[in-house]
DNA sequence: GCGTAATTGAAAATCATTTTCATTTAGAAA
DNA sequence: TTTCTAAATGAAAATGATTTTCAATTACGC
């Protein structure tokens, strides 16, 4: 089934509509190869579907996210980009450059969560976890380039 | 040595002051039982100092961040406030319900990280991990309570 | 097709953060 | 001490992101 009836399904359980906004948005987010920013999914969506408004954006991604099907990303600096949601449960491996992002699902947090539930007292039921580093594009020139770079402060 | 001992000689090193508005945000983001927003901690410090400014805290905050004497905390609703920190390279369990914030350190995302590290050629150098849930004290009346509202997955 | 609740987009409002700039201050040097 | 100056400050304005408002439009169950 595709992702666009799935979505259908899902919103009609809840007596809200699919709409040319909330295909366009979802449209963008799933195919992007990166985060992005509400402001970078306006302007790319607003090329399919011209008439699209930036409030809508907005609305639209949060229901996404209600509904599982992109994921909010945080990042040390910069937060609230969005990403797809590949499984339930993903966690992002973002590139500090280029801003691509990896999904992966085998976050075994269990046994330190485990045990900071008891050792804390904690009830814990969410986690978030970033990863954040260069892709293998963004190393390839940045070594090359090491090499001929003097010696500076950043 | 005291704190504010340590943060003068930090800030001598690298030509800055150590003033009444660094030590009063420093004192209010460690003496904090929670993660704080900037908003939040200029209306505590200003009790102390009031002739202090909001623009300050911002400058403030990243200041005393890049120093390493606080961490800014992201939660999957709402960014950027900020705790103390215990040790270097800290994480935070947040509680939910009142924003309690302990600090661990024990992440151990080694495993994870390399193994991620072969598998999709990205280097890895930052991570991002934060735990959030219920702490002792905000669960104790909760559970007296029957619960109606399932608990979401992370 | 009709009726209606849900959705939309433009504009304005709100809220967080940054920039600007004239003034003040910490602290090193005299 | 007093002097000197780079660093820091705070008020105000500017910027940017997000939310609210509201009249008009749209999706979709009937
Ligand atoms: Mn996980
Ligand atoms: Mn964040
Ligand atoms: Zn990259
Ligand atoms: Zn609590």
């Amino acid at each position: 089934m595709t992702q666009s009836l799935t979505l259908h399904k899902d919103l009609r359980q809840n007596h809200r509509k699919l709409t040319r906004a909330r295909q366009a948005v979802l449209a963008i987010v799933t195919d992007a190869q990166r985060h992005l920013t509400p402001a970078e999914i306006y302007r790319k969506a607003k090329i399919k579907y011209p008439h699209l408004g930036l409030t809508t954006v907005y609305r639209t991604l949060d229901l996404l996210a209600e509904l599982g099907y992109i994921q909010r990303v945080h990042a040390v600096e910069g937060c609230h980009s969005y990403a797809p949601t590949a499984q339930t449960h993903g966690h992002h491996l973002v590139c500090a450059t280029c801003g691509r992002a990896e999904e992966f699902t085998d976050c075994d947090l269990e046994s330190l969560i485990q045990s900071l539930q008891v050792r804390t007292g904690f009830e814990i039921n969410v986690h978030m976890l970033e990863l954040m580093g260069r892709c293998p594009d963004c190393r390839a020139p940045a070594r090359a380039r090491k090499r001929k770079t003097p010696r500076g402060k950043a």
